[in-house]
DNA sequence: GAGTAAAGAGTTATATAATAACGTCTCTTT
DNA sequence: AAAGAGACGTTATTATATAACTCTTTACTC
């Protein structure tokens, strides 16, 4: 069920986002002393083909495409499990889907706005606004915010 | 799956929140000329037997345990998608749950805010600064709020 | 460099969440 | 009564995610 629509917020993508991308992934985890594997690498690029958020069967299907053999599903998990884990991509419970994120370097809570015409979707960079209404919030429920 | 570890928030929540939210549920019904059914009903009772969102499996248990015989899954989730439409509970996607809307009355985004202890919910009531918030970013991007 | 432990990845099966498709029953309206 | 619509039952299926076990690769130790 890949959509295949022309994007109305389209760009350059290829070359801006991807190679960044991937190599920030690099650096990353080069710093942490965990292995971009190419597995994961591959699931990574395959993250980023666009900005529309990607269900794990699509990215399995894609896998399996370019390999012959059939790639089964926790092939894909684990590798979606490792860039969740070091902040690489980003889940999307309300769609089942994944994508990229743009800011891997430093821990934080992603917010996206999803174009509901072409279905991309761009995380907010700055947003220690809506953190601290949502923290306000919630302290005053006797809450802590811890993850979101 | 039905956790029922002691809630660190608890109260008495027969008395005031389950009582009060069918009561508003028939008269927001009634108001707009649509049918709360006893099926709707007592699915809509079942999600406020606590603050915990539930699971659309757990309902459908719940449901098969009273009468004799067993519930299909479409019975359950025909009862939520009512209760959706007509805003009387929420879903929360992180969870794949649904718990009760406290003010059923007025369209709004709903908020939660979950505690990692005992797994209550509790909606924020008042979240104009949160939505001011994100709406600002959006226009930032180039995008309008339609749906959260 | 051989031995070994741990991480990574393949494979099969299964769990969990949600929907499709079709039939039936019960209303209301005519 | 006939017709249509809404609600619900029932069976099957789709979509999403994980468990459990195996084998391979990598990295580390001596």
């Amino acid at each position: 069920m890949l959509k295949t629509s022309t994007p109305c917020h389209s760009h350059d993508h290829h070359n801006e986002c991807i190679t960044q991308a991937l190599e920030r992934a690099e650096e990353v985890c080069a710093q942490r002393g965990v292995r971009l594997t190419p597995l994961r690498k591959r699931v990574l690029e395959l993250v980023w083909q666009s900005h529309k958020p990607l269900g794990a069967y699509d990215i399995l299907e894609m896998l399996s495409r370019e390999d012959d053999r059939r790639a089964a599903p926790p092939t894909v998990y684990r590798g979606l499990d490792f860039l969740l884990e070091n902040g690489l991509i980003h889940r999307l419970a309300s769609l089942n889907a994944y994508i990229g994120c743009t800011h891997p370097e430093v821990a934080h809570e992603g917010y996206f706005m999803i174009c509901q015409q072409c279905n991309n979707a761009y995380e907010l960079a700055q947003h220690t606004a809506i953190d601290a209404a949502i923290a306000q919030e919630a302290s005053q429920m006797g809450f802590v915010v811890q993850t979101q």
